[in-house]
DNA sequence: TCGTAATATGTGCGTAGCGCACATATTAAA
DNA sequence: TTTAATATGTGCGCTACGCACATATTACGA
């Protein structure tokens, strides 16, 4: 194992993230957590306070602030949930708006990385990532968490599942 | 140019920031910037408030604060600069063993994706990457923020400069 | 069935990590 | 030698959280 290589994947991890990060704060007007939950909310399956609160990997009541703010910024609302003590998230029209554009300038802001790389070359980076991926995390919570800025539609076998 | 190899790069990207993140805030107890500025100052070339301001893309009032904390928690120390007006920021020996450790569980939390790929595929992908990110930025300062959780030691062939 | 445990949500309170606007000291420049 | 630029520090506020607690609903076991 050299490090050397798990020091640029640092690297160019970091970049990526930082990007990211940038590009939904222009959007949202929030960082941390706030847009992959309006991006996890915007599948419109209605999850609850506490299924959002595993794939955002926060604590109970900072999913609840979190929500607040994405409620009160009119883009969720919380509905009656399959049991009268869940509630049910769903994105409003505004909402769903927003997302798409998260989804759209984060895959603008991670573009250039591939950039400088031929057609071969970003195929053979396709694979490597992808049995990267595939390897590593196991249990359906984690590909959630991993998932959780993704585009689903763009992903063409991509382990975050379309139920809860 | 595939957008599938894009979100699995994205996907990746906030994989590592996640994991670099965390492992930080173990041994830190801080997040944020905070773990970089340690690793910046740890360099040892007594950096201005100033210089540590533009490696970490921070403002001005919140550097000052973050190298309060650092200062608050004994592991870094201000000193005078080379003008009466500069001051020169030095980590203490415990905030070199900390430097230490937290560039230690950068490796070591980065180190697991590469866990599923052969000898081969990883220097495959260590060329991509560097491909990727020699033709990638530009000025000397973005490089040093690119940088600014990088062990030094283990690049042989890093864009990013010795000198302020 | 009835009480007890588990689950789900929400709230009061505190904290870390930042930015903006302003104040002050020092150096550079006209 | 004024004036501008630079470097640092401060008051204030805000966002994004976590912890501990309160409350409501559902599940379960005696």
């Amino acid at each position: 194992m050299n490090d050397q290589t798990t020091n640029l994947l640092g690297v160019v991890g970091l970049a990526v993230a930082d990007r990211i990060e940038e590009s939904a704060r222009e959007i949202l007007k929030h960082v941390g957590e706030t847009p992959a939950a309006l991006v996890v909310i915007g599948y419109e399956l209605g999850p609850t306070n506490d299924q959002l609160r595993t794939v955002l990997g926060l604590s109970h009541s900072g999913t609840v602030r979190l929500v607040d703010r994405l409620v009160k910024d009119g883009l969720v609302v919380r509905r009656e949930g399959s049991t009268r003590r869940e509630i049910a998230l769903y994105p409003t029209k505004r909402g769903k708006v927003l997302r798409e554009q998260i989804l759209k300038e984060r895959l603008n802001s991670v573009r250039p990385f591939l950039e400088p790389l031929s057609d071969q070359e970003r195929a053979t980076l396709d694979a490597l990532l992808h049995k990267m991926l595939s390897s590593m995390e196991s249990t359906d919570m984690e590909r959630r968490s991993l998932c959780r800025l993704c585009d689903n539609r763009v992903c063409e076998n991509c382990p975050i599942p379309a139920d809860f």
